[in-house]
DNA sequence: TTTAAATTTGACCAAATGGTTAAACCAAAT
DNA sequence: ATTTGGTTTAACCATTTGGTCAAATTTAAA
């Protein structure tokens, strides 16, 4: 009904909480997060939590509103962006879609959470509002597929191939882990690594040559 | 302690919660799941659960072993088998995996669950205790590399790479699908296609040509 | 300074839930 | 037919947990 703040800057106690909550459904999901939990993350008391966002189905709502709108947007106007074009446009891709999670890492955890529940509508009802036409991005497949720049590719396969090499690698991280430890490498280490290597695998494979 | 009956086999009620089990522990996760759910889903009294399993996380670790235990042990001979190109092993991988996981649709939900959790250590050791040898693989692909026939690439992007582009697909199936009917695609068909064209993406890309 | 509104807290409650138990049931052996 | 052991069930219990509320505290307006 009255949509609360919609605002993306919220401040103190609904901030803190705000951030608690991330922290913690991200870690735990909706299930498993206690509201208790949230409110000592936060530190302040239990009560506080209701008082603010009503029910705990509130609250997760409202963060992920707030997951998304801080991802969504970012990353669908670099792709519906004309004139931009398509290396450039993988590359950068790969790019912001890493760094975004890496400053933001409970999306990971909250977006599998979400998407297993039945999230999904949501994520795809946000998607049309945001007014945003990915078809950009794919017409620009079929250009380069016809002008020859590119062998024939479904775009909805490389498209679900971006995302999986960008957003899978956070989910499964302990056990990547578990691999670098063998070559004593820094798991940062190993996604900067893989800013620069991603795109070039992507391109490589579809590039004509 | 005992190790109940850590046959594949199970039968009788006892096969009939673990299946149980295996779907609602897929969709809602641990926490999520409920004790009284999964009887009913098995048709049974919800004490018979207890009986079997003793409690809720021996039930959930029961489920895990058998998940990873139907599932590694394949792909993990498949990759450490030296007698297969690295090519065929590629494409051969793509098909297991994809299918697996259609066989046993639980798979991802679970895995994505475990590994927010804490459980990536007990993957680990699963690999550990299954005694077989992840480095033929990399030994592989460096030979390629030497001999010139593929592109110089590091294994473990590669082998991560394989992984995320099969099983992310899976977790964003409804999202995805919200794409797909913009073409009229049905899901299963996506996959289908996905197994032809995905080892051909993967090789694409590392092939010298 | 008074007053009113917003914020914060500790105590409390009802419902849900994992787990237990004693009794009932049932098949096979004696 | 009776006993015995494993299996199944309904009823029950203790704890956890989301949520409420009235009182206390802070903030800011009058």
């Amino acid at each position: 009904m009255e949509n609360h703040k919609n605002n993306t800057q919220l401040q103190g106690t609904e901030k803190l909480i705000m951030e608690a909550a991330k922290k913690i459904f991200g870690r735990k999901g909706l299930d498993g997060a206690r509201m208790q939990e949230i409110a000592d993350e936060a530190g302040i008391n239990k009560a506080l939590v209701h008082y603010y966002f009503r029910s705990k189905d509130k609250l997760f709502e409202a963060v992920i509103n707030e997951t998304f709108l801080s991802f969504f947007p970012k990353v669908m106007s670099l792709m519906s962006n004309p004139s931009i074009s398509l290396f450039q446009k993988i590359e950068r891709f790969v790019d912001l879609y890493i760094t975004l999670i890496q400053e933001n890492p409970h999306i990971p955890g909250f977006m599998a959470q979400e998407l297993s529940r039945g999230g999904a509508d949501r994520v795809l009802d946000m998607f049309k509002d945001s007014g945003i036409k990915p078809e950009v991005f794919f017409q620009q497949i079929e250009q380069e597929i016809k002008t020859g720049t590119i062998v024939p590719v479904n775009p909805v396969h490389l498209i679900v191939n971006m995302i999986s090499m960008c957003i899978f690698p956070f989910l499964a991280r302990p056990l990547i882990s578990g691999f670098l430890i063998r070559d004593r490498i820094d798991y940062d280490e190993f996604l900067e690594e893989r800013k620069k290597e991603l795109p070039k695998f992507i391109i490589n494979s579809i590039k004509k040559k």
